[in-house]
DNA sequence: TCCGGAGTTGAGTAT
DNA sequence: CATACTCAACTCCGG
């Protein structure tokens, strides 16, 4: 290896991370360089308009994650230049990212490559394609973890090469995560020659064809890292609240004020990094005499994201059911009609409707909104499968993470981690106890807006009069229930009942053969890891 | 192998 | 109005 000169150049590969603060694969390629390149690769089927999609936005993503990720650009740029450097934006050659750092990387004679690991599949196997090119031209490579509190693969190796499955042994096996890098910068190295690159400006989301939803309703929150360390500040002045914050406490229906902090996007994208974060909790629990623990804390919710992403590296096939050992066999039914009535806010529940309106327009609602739809959609009320309903958030939410997504819908549809299917949230009762008047459903179903209180969550027992004085009429202006929720719960619960005594079959054949190491009969084929550093882990399992 | 306790976030009712 | 209890009940884990 060539010692660093002042003729090195290192490129910081930009995908999540999008932020200057704690920035390890930053701090790596300035070190020791002359030249950096600052680089973020825009992917056309993330951005792209797809016409034929449910909603406005791309294929991969609605508007309101498209504006939150370009918002997110422009900031960052903005802070790299102020440090005498900027952001180079590339296109994906014929829609492939890789194909374009790989080309970068030999056009710009780069030395050195940085970039923050990231533990997704797909993400795994686009950098695999990087690292594989970049190594064979003679490129070092530093990708760190950074994304995460602690190290999953880590975290993995200490539990015995198997991840922890509950919450509890995952805590217990953590201990505390790394401190983050507070090294703040005055400048980075000048950003080298860049050829005949086309270097593009950050698009915004009408340049991209997004024009016709401007009359459309703005989510209000902005991306990018400056706005992040506002919001973390603000959220963190107030040191009671930090201190008694209990989540599963919190109001589903406040919108104007929501009941968290809303960092996720920010997380999601690393405009914030959720060691910096942890750590500044911490610093406002020493200055506090009593203060919440996890699970239900402010840091224990941090502390679930990394369990998350934990359990899903270590799991084959984490964001599907077959194939998937840590998840329940369940017969979901199939229903076109009733899941697109679910998803597009038609479900004649104004609960459930202002709540996927919400996630449609703002690309954000609270925890336990998403476990009311969720819950709705699965085992509650429709009994439709959860991987329907993941894919819409994972298109949807502006801080939609595989792994989180992933493991609260396994989580909610009672498939893993969490199995009392007998608890149900009434799409009627549940959120009526936060907002007896449904001030949030009179915001996101304007049409709603003028029905009396008593009527606001069930409006399809309002008297025609009182419809008709509130100029909605129910099965014309506004749907009729699309099931009947005592019934449908119970069919629900009964048929839950029925999957979980069969898996207890399955699982417990009434002893074959001890030495028989399968513990669940597969359908479809043997769990072959869909990344080999897993595969290498899970075969160190101890056997029993 | 069996038993008891724990598990971030249910609903309904009583105090 | 916040808290506590009941209801009916799941799996997983550790002893």
């Amino acid at each position: 290896m060539e010692a660093a000169t002042a003729a090195t150049a290192a490129m910081v590969w930009f995908r999540k991370g999008l932020r200057v603060h704690d920035n390890p694969a930053l701090d790596a390629a300035r070190r020791g360089a002359g030249r950096l390149y600052p680089v973020f690769v825009l992917d056309p089927l993330y951005l792209r308009p797809d016409p034929a999609a449910a909603s406005p936005g791309s294929a991969r993503a609605g508007v309101a994650r498209v504006r939150f990720l370009l918002e997110s650009l422009g900031d960052l740029d903005a802070r790299l230049r102020r440090l005498g450097s900027r952001l180079l934006l590339l296109r994906a050659r014929d829609d492939d990212v890789a194909d374009a750092v790989c080309a970068a990387l030999k056009d710009w004679n780069i030395d050195k490559l940085c970039f923050e690991s990231d533990t997704e599949p797909y993400a795994l196997a686009r950098d695999k394609k990087v690292t594989d090119f970049a190594m064979a031209s003679g490129i070092e490579v530093f990708a760190p973890v950074s994304h995460t509190l602690f190290v999953p693969a880590e975290i993995i190796n200490k539990n015995g090469g198997r991840p922890p499955l509950t919450y509890q042994s995952f805590i217990a096996i953590a201990g505390e995560p790394p401190e983050p890098v507070l090294e703040e910068y005055s400048e980075l190295p000048p950003v080298g020659d860049t050829g005949e690159y086309e270097l593009l400006l950050v698009p915004t989301v009408e340049e991209l064809g997004y024009g016709d939803i401007s009359q459309e309703e703005i989510p209000p929150f902005r991306g990018g890292e400056t706005e992040a360390l506002r919001r973390m500040k603000e959220s963190l002045q107030d040191k009671e609240w930090v201190a008694k914050f209990e989540k599963p406490k919190g109001d589903p229906s406040a919108f104007l004020k929501p009941a968290t902090t809303v960092l996720s996007p920010y997380l999601k994208f690393g405009c914030l990094s959720s060691r910096y974060f942890y750590h500044c909790i911490q610093d406002v629990y020493r200055s506090v005499r009593k203060y919440t623990k996890p699970p239900v804390s402010l840091t224990g919710q941090l502390l679930w994201r990394d369990f998350f992403y934990t359990v899903s590296f270590g799991t084959p096939n984490f964001d599907q059911m077959k194939g998937n050992k840590i998840c329940k066999q369940i017969p979901w039914s199939e229903n076109e009609e009733l899941f697109v009535a679910w998803r597009d806010g038609r479900t004649g529940y104004p609960w459930i409707d202002a709540i996927m309106i919400q996630l449609r327009k703002w690309g954000w609602m609270h925890h336990l909104a998403r476990h009311s739809v969720a819950c709705f959609l699965t085992r509650g009320d429709l009994f439709i499968h959860w991987e329907k309903g993941r894919d819409v958030f994972d298109r949807l939410l502006i801080d939609s993470d595989w792994a989180i997504n992933n493991g609260n819908w396994l989580w909610l549809s009672c498939s893993s981690f969490f199995y009392q299917y007998h608890r149900i949230y009434s799409p009627v009762t549940f959120g009526k106890k936060y907002d007896p008047n449904g001030n949030y459903i009179r915001h996101f179903i304007p049409v709603l807006k003028d029905m009396p209180r008593e009527y606001i969550y069930e409006p399809w027992t309002a008297p025609l009069s009182i419809q008709k004085k509130a100029k909605c009429i129910i099965g014309k202006d506004y749907p009729k229930p699309v099931v009947d929720h005592e019934t449908a719960s119970k069919e629900c619960r009964k048929r839950m009942g029925e999957a979980y005594a069969s898996s207890r079959l399955d699982s417990n054949p009434s002893k074959v053969k001890p030495s028989n190491l399968s513990r669940r009969k597969m359908s479809h084929g043997d769990q072959d890891a869909s990344n080999s550093s897993v595969a290498k882990l899970l075969k160190t399992s101890r056997s029993e």
